[in-house]
DNA sequence: CAATCACTATACCGGTTGGTACACTAATTT
DNA sequence: AAATTAGTGTACCAACCGGTATAGTGATTG
């Protein structure tokens, strides 16, 4: 494997086990095998190479989520298909979903959050059309997108947490389990 | 004011706009106006600091959430409760509550999780226990404690997160819709 | 009055940070 | 064969980091 994909493979496992501030060019450098005017022909800078890094990542991960909100009449199937794009993306990319998950709570005034708000705002977006749409077939939900966007995607987050620190198993029923939790609540 | 107390003060307002990893201890004294050898008498190091910080804020929050969740055979009006008691105490700290709220999706190996965890873990216990209480009335909670537990507090967290960042005001039946939320979902 | 105390200022430390100037090499292009 | 190019190593930089040795202050206590 290249130089190139390396760092980026190398940086990704020590942000997220120590955070992008807490990383260093050198520890990278190190780890790669490589010296510090290598990294920085590649990726300019640190900044740089946080924004190859999460591009890399998000775009697939983001053209899943919005094949999987494409709303055709059936919600319940269509949260489905999306708790299941979040929940097998984050199975697959366990050290970065950790790693955006961790971003996404960043500081108000952090490079960290401002580069992946980005990302994360499209997603948001698609989830919240998809509510946006379903009201005219489910009244009780009109007025209430953001809400239900918002506490959607948090509720995703929230397994996917406990998915990560393996206090969770991924078996079959649990995007089932997450969605009806949504959908109906705890007394069901 | 004494300088003990503004250090605090200022130490909290930085953190939460930019991380604690982000802010040198000159930042603080800058802002407090001391020099470096006071702030170290004080608190003796920079993780001093944040440990101060956080059992300051912490200990009445936890005080209070320890009463809220007291069981006495009514679930619906005691998860009401715990949910008034973390959104009113996030409403009157925003800014400790966006800090620790950031640092409990830190990495795994940074000082910030590891000195927030203690704290976190005291609050989930008082949620756990509420929900393992519950379940000799609510047959179909058994064996659910964790999940529960968790996805309460990440609900709760979830809308603490439009509060703090304005998306949603704190009205008088927030409270009333989260844990009916949880309760009952979103068909309802 | 002398001694102790909590507190604060000056000045400094070794180590690390992100980033770079420059030289070199090996492959590709002309 | 000459020139260009991408990629990499050596050595270095100013700025900043958390932390401290030391001395001095003014108020309290013996």
């Amino acid at each position: 494997m290249d130089n190139k994909t390396k760092i980026l493979e190398c940086s990704l496992e020590l942000f997220s086990l120590h955070g992008f501030n807490s990383i260093g060019i050198q520890d990278i450098v190190d780890k790669v095998g490589i010296k510090k005017p290598t990294l920085y022909h590649y990726y300019g800078s640190k900044e740089g190479l946080l924004q190859s890094l999460l591009s890399e990542h998000f775009k697939p991960f983001n053209n899943a989520v919005r094949q999987a909100a494409d709303y055709h009449g059936d919600l319940p199937k269509t949260l489905n298909e999306v708790a299941f794009a979040f929940i097998s993306f984050a199975k697959d990319n366990k050290n970065f979903y950790r790693m955006i998950l961790s971003m996404s709570f960043d500081p108000p005034e952090s490079i960290t959050l401002k580069t992946v708000t980005p990302f994360l705002t499209e997603q948001f977006q698609l989830i919240e059309e998809l509510f946006i749409k379903a009201s005219n077939n489910h009244g009780n939900l009109k007025g209430r997108h953001m809400r239900y966007a918002v506490s959607f995607i948090g509720m995703l987050n929230t397994y996917i947490s406990l998915l990560l620190n393996e206090h969770v198993s991924l078996t079959d029923d649990l995007v089932y389990n997450v969605v009806h939790q949504f959908m109906h609540g705890i007394f069901s």
